[in-house]
DNA sequence: TATAAAAAAGACTTATTGGTCTGTTTACAA
DNA sequence: TTGTAAACAGACCAATAAGTCTTTTTTATA
């Protein structure tokens, strides 16, 4: 019994160190070397529990990533009545974070995409189905917002999905250049602006 | 004369091809060598003419990289009338091509200055000048728009930049896993609908 | 053509990487 | 307490990196 949560332990601590600096400085420029130094490990405990560095990134992908999108991207917006200010008010969170957090390096997804593509398609695998999670959310949280009477009717949820991840993506990228909080500020703005455009005439 | 013309020649071939790896496998995890192998050049040539990786990096964003990004999304939108047709147009054009760009890593300024974020300072102080540039474009277009009469008085010109900037990031980091025609189709008739709602409406 | 400088070749050095392997410690069961 | 397997330490290996240095080839000019 003790074992095994010995084992988790260990695994979980190596996985949160690798997400930091995998996030940090890339997975490419991360030697699995800065992870033990880190943790004060050797490499005998590393290979004991993965079998190489792209298992391991693989597993940290399917127990960190995935609930970290998911808890900052989706769980806010689940349930709320009106999906804009549910979008705008999770987006203003996470950028508020992200704003504080001296260590931001961008959104997570699209920063290892980038490294990925074309190099490993099997992670990039991965990394698309969180962000079609995130997507199909988006989207039933607008058509939901249909019915509720608080979207036009017309607008074409799918799309606007679409839109909204890509300026999330942008901005998200633009603030690693510093200047944050202009930048946030500017964001939202223009967003609440969007969203005005495409709720429902009738009940407002 | 003849001198000056191969010396040219020879570091134009090496930051062409530089580029063009660094873009696709990222600045890190592209060797010297891979370069050299290319182009069957050695060690002895690159060293000739760079005084270090980074040197020679600094010189493609000097004379590859601004180049491109003016030519791709500041000239064509440079003199036009109507900012919103034009931008439109010049944004339509730049996700096409990348569309029917099997290579395609996503926007070039994004994907490296995440990757050099918190890395080398000096470097990212480049790509930020160029993307001030290209703000600083947008921003005067949309001016220039008012006193023409297409962009109503009260749009925040600067916002409005920097929310163009973050969608367009966003959109081709998304188009790098695919999808593309879709992606651009969605992205665009989301823009022309927030260009509408920024539109003049008088003249209109 | 002779020659000196420019341009390039390529072997070499030093540092780092992912991964292996053998040996040691730790913790639990009998 | 002792045996056994899990957990870990760390030396080692082959591959690859950036950068150096000496040597050779080109090329322009006197």
């Amino acid at each position: 019994m003790e074992k095994k949560m010995k084992r988790m332990a260990t695994m979980h601590r190596l996985q949160v160190t690798g997400l930091e600096l995998f996030y940090q400085q890339g997975y490419y420029n991360t030697s699995i070397d800065d992870i033990l130094g880190k943790l004060s490990l050797s490499k005998g405990a590393f290979y004991y529990h993965f079998q190489s560095k792209d298992d391991f990134f693989i597993s940290i992908i399917q127990n960190l990533v995935v609930q970290k999108v998911y808890g900052t991207l989706v769980q806010p917006i689940e349930g709320k009545e009106d999906p804009f200010t549910a979008i705008a008010q999770c987006f203003e969170v996470s950028l508020e974070t992200a704003e504080h957090n001296e260590l931001d390096r961008g959104f997570v997804l699209s920063n290892f995409m980038a490294e990925f593509k074309g190099k490993n398609p099997e992670i990039m695998e991965y990394f698309k189905d969180v962000l079609k999670v995130w997507e199909v959310n988006l989207i039933s949280s607008l058509q939901k917002g249909k019915s509720d009477g608080y979207v036009d009717r017309h607008v074409d949820s799918s799309a606007v999905a679409t839109y909204l991840i890509s300026s999330y993506i942008g901005i998200r990228a633009l603030m690693v250049e510093g200047n944050c909080r202009t930048l946030r500020y500017k964001y939202m703005m223009q967003l609440r602006h969007y969203f005005k455009m495409l709720a429902n005439k009738e009940t407002a």
